[in-house]
DNA sequence: ATTAAAAAAACGGACGTTCATTTTTATTAA
DNA sequence: TTAATAAAAATGAACGTCCGTTTTTTTAAT
């Protein structure tokens, strides 16, 4: 038999990965054995063998195939975001981060693999200087937002963008993986409404605005 | 032989939760063999059996006496916060909550297990309904500070405060198990003035707050 | 002597991986 | 177009190890 050709065992690692990752992620990876993966993939035990070294290069497979999808679909997000600190632009970013969040759940659950067994060896990436590439992919309107005046005094937009994508994240990952339920008491609609309008306006009023920034700004500041 | 005193069995059950408890952080549920917990906790592997009924029922008593442990915590945190809606409060819980997480990070490995194998069945209480929770605790300063007139007009204080305390919570996990690294491009006390800062006072100048209200308001309402 | 705890041995099964064997198929020669 | 061939792919039994748990035996305290 001649040699497959790229795409016939492309075809068949898709078909071993997907098999895969469904397993590890219904049971775990530990809790997966390779006849599960084959049985499930309909590939015998043993060829396997001739398309992986081991069980784990087939997860680090399945994760790096997974973080360019992922990395692609927060593309297509970023893109679609004209003014990063408007609050309907971050509005916006919530209701996107949800939808990636609830339409590829299984790949977050992958993360906490990562996390647990292998100290998050492949997944750093995605948090790792994430400020900075923010500030790549929106620095000159952050600063045009800063020269609008659209900014309180001292506010670096690129953190508090960060900090908005993360906090949008976390709800949407606590609702679906760690059972929290409307965690906030409200629904999701509501909740992204809420955040967003922390982020634009904060919470206190322009009166107690005034009376607490004599306190509390020196101890801010920085 | 007869039987052993209750505080006998409760400091042999120590020894082998904490030598189970620190194979399954640094290696995971499924990995860590009975063996492994016997020969740590220097107990002959039969013998384990006569204290717990199977491998999972460790893992149990391991994560119900950490939530109590860290129950008991957040008391504490919570009953240092006088006005939890005051920037300094906030910005003191966002430290407190940063302690809890780098002490106890084992534990939240622990979450992360629990969602894997156990679809988080452990761990849940801790999320659900946790708003609720909060106004329970901080009900009447909640009201107080809307009648004080501290807040903006429609901001209901306590999913406001859970949020904060999401976001405090995610951003040291984030840090300290998911290599971080100072993923707001800011080191933790930095972090947590921005985070303060955000809650407390939003991001908006004064001018733009008034020009996006009239767009976004409507879209952002309840 | 009695009773329970502790240790050791044993059990059946499942694990990741290897390997000798069989099957398949792109290429070659007819 | 077809048949032969050679090499790669696919197979599944086998390997040695380790698994969670059970059973048996030994030890220790009343």
């Amino acid at each position: 038999m001649p040699k497959l050709s790229a795409a016939v065992i492309q075809v068949k690692k898709d078909t071993i990965e997907d098999a895969a990752r469904e397993l590890f992620i219904k049971q775990g990876f530990h809790a997966t054995s390779m006849r599960d993966i084959s049985k499930r993939a309909d590939v015998s035990l043993g060829n396997l063998y001739n398309y992986y070294e081991t069980k784990e290069s087939i997860l680090e497979s399945i994760i790096n195939r997974y973080l360019t999808v992922i990395d692609e679909y927060l593309k297509t997000i970023f893109a679609d975001i004209e003014e990063p600190m408007e609050p309907a632009s971050l509005r916006k970013l919530g209701e996107s981060v949800g939808r990636l969040v609830n339409e590829h759940s299984d790949f977050w659950l992958l993360m906490y693999i990562d996390v647990l067994e292998f100290q998050n060896r492949h997944f750093r990436k995605m948090f790792d200087g994430i400020t900075d590439r923010f500030r790549k992919i929106f620095g000159p309107r952050f600063i045009a937002a800063e020269a609008r005046g659209d900014l309180r005094t001292g506010v670096d937009a690129a953190p508090v963008f960060t900090a908005a994508y993360m906090q949008f994240f976390n709800y949407f990952l606590v609702e679906k993986l760690f059972g929290g339920n409307q965690h906030l008491g409200l629904t999701d609609e509501q909740a992204l409404n809420c955040l967003t309008k922390i982020f634009a306006y904060g919470v206190l009023s322009e009166d107690s605005l005034a009376r607490f920034k004599k306190t509390a700004n020196k101890a801010l500041s920085g």
